[in-house]
DNA sequence: TCACAAAATGGACAATCGTCCATTTAAATC
DNA sequence: GATTTAAATGGACGATTGTCCATTTTGTGA
């Protein structure tokens, strides 16, 4: 059993990063400071450094943790769905706009950071290699998709189709975030199976992925 | 004529939005701070009281010229283009990937931005009137697009492509800040054209605009 | 050319920032 | 229960933040 000691320690490590992020969405990472940090931690202004070695690692950690927290969400919704690659496209795209993952904290906290990409190496780097796992398991079920359909360049096909997905799927989080209220989820569902529907007739419909293939009669 | 009194102060009011522009660009929001804009500037650390009251509705009125450039880039670019829906999209899928608009600095600007839209309203607030104005001409032409294609529930139809394709190229934004140096704009528009020209076969192509209906041997 | 007024200057100011460490607390070990 | 030691505390610290205004500069009209 670990001891008492770290468990306490641990905590505190986590709490303090709950911290980070509850403000990045509540005011903004301009507006996220030591101060506010600790007050909504409940914790001494020491443990900053103490943990973390300065406020710029705390939130380099947060950003971290953060996006671990969303693709671990997507990724466990893999693990229930069926067999064919349009389930599995399926099962990403509503996961990507369920309100789990699309919601307005996640939103928040992950455009604001996204603003300090640039400026901040850190927080850049590790969002580029867990998103090339989540590329890769799009482009692996379209790859089975641009097979089955027959078409000539299936590889190239294959790659656009992962490539204009994710992209829309990125345009629907800035809907959301411009428009929380108003966003509507069906909708945003429905326009990107509208889109693969026409480019995969047999294996698309409008409302999602269509699993036996159509009688072509 | 105008003195040159009044002159002096709209060319100083101008440069230090210029310098906010320029320092979010590259230093990032959070290191904006009054001492970085007047030192771009070259201007004494008053002007930014004087002429703006502070330094918040500095940065609200530099996020608002930003925004209008762009929109108005996009806008000049359109006056130049053909008369039907297939051509009026190309360019501004066109115009909206090319380097004059999508580049480095356009993009740190435009995300650091929206990284705060949440917490400060008024960086909010415009630009969501400006951008229902660009949404309703892609809205006219997908309109005239789908009229002309014969289809069931051509508004519906329409509507679903305009809110598709501008999401597509918000995402490719997101790519282009990512990965500014290995993004290919070429393959972003072949990216949209493919998914258009799966939606619309009469009316588009992988390459653009089929600006003559197929012939339907 | 002179007087007036608008505009620009740059430093004073209190408030806040993030860092760091001497001290206190409490878990772990003997 | 006493000792050791890792963890947590909270205030001191200099640096930096944005605001504001007394002063200087400079274009304008008499």
């Amino acid at each position: 059993m670990t001891g008492k000691r770290q468990q306490i320690r641990e905590r505190n490590r986590l709490t303090l990063i709950e911290a980070v992020l509850d403000s990045v969405a509540e005011k903004g990472i301009s507006e996220t400071s030591v101060s506010e940090i600790i007050q909504r931690a409940e914790l001494s202004r020491g443990m900053i450094h103490l943990h973390f070695g300065g406020k710029d690692n705390l939130v380099d950690e947060a950003a971290r943790y953060s996006s671990e927290q969303y693709y671990n969400g997507i990724y466990s919704l893999l693990e229930t769905t069926g067999q064919t690659g349009q389930e599995h496209i399926e099962m990403i795209v509503r996961g990507d706009l369920s309100e789990n993952i699309l919601n307005k904290k996640n939103v928040s906290i992950w455009y604001a950071f996204r603003g300090e990409a640039r400026n901040r190496e850190a927080i850049a780097a590790f969002s580029d290699t867990r998103d090339a796992k989540l590329r890769n398991m799009v482009y692996n079920a379209f790859a089975r998709i641009a097979k089955e359909a027959e078409i000539e360049q299936p590889a190239q096909i294959a790659r656009d189709a992962t490539h204009g997905t994710l992209a829309m799927l990125e345009g629907m989080w800035t809907d959301y975030l411009l428009h929380p209220d108003s966003f509507d989820r069906t909708e945003a569902t429905r326009i990107i199976f509208r889109f693969l529907s026409a480019m995969f007739p047999d294996h698309f419909e409008i409302n999602g992925a269509l699993c036996q293939r159509k009688d072509p009669n």
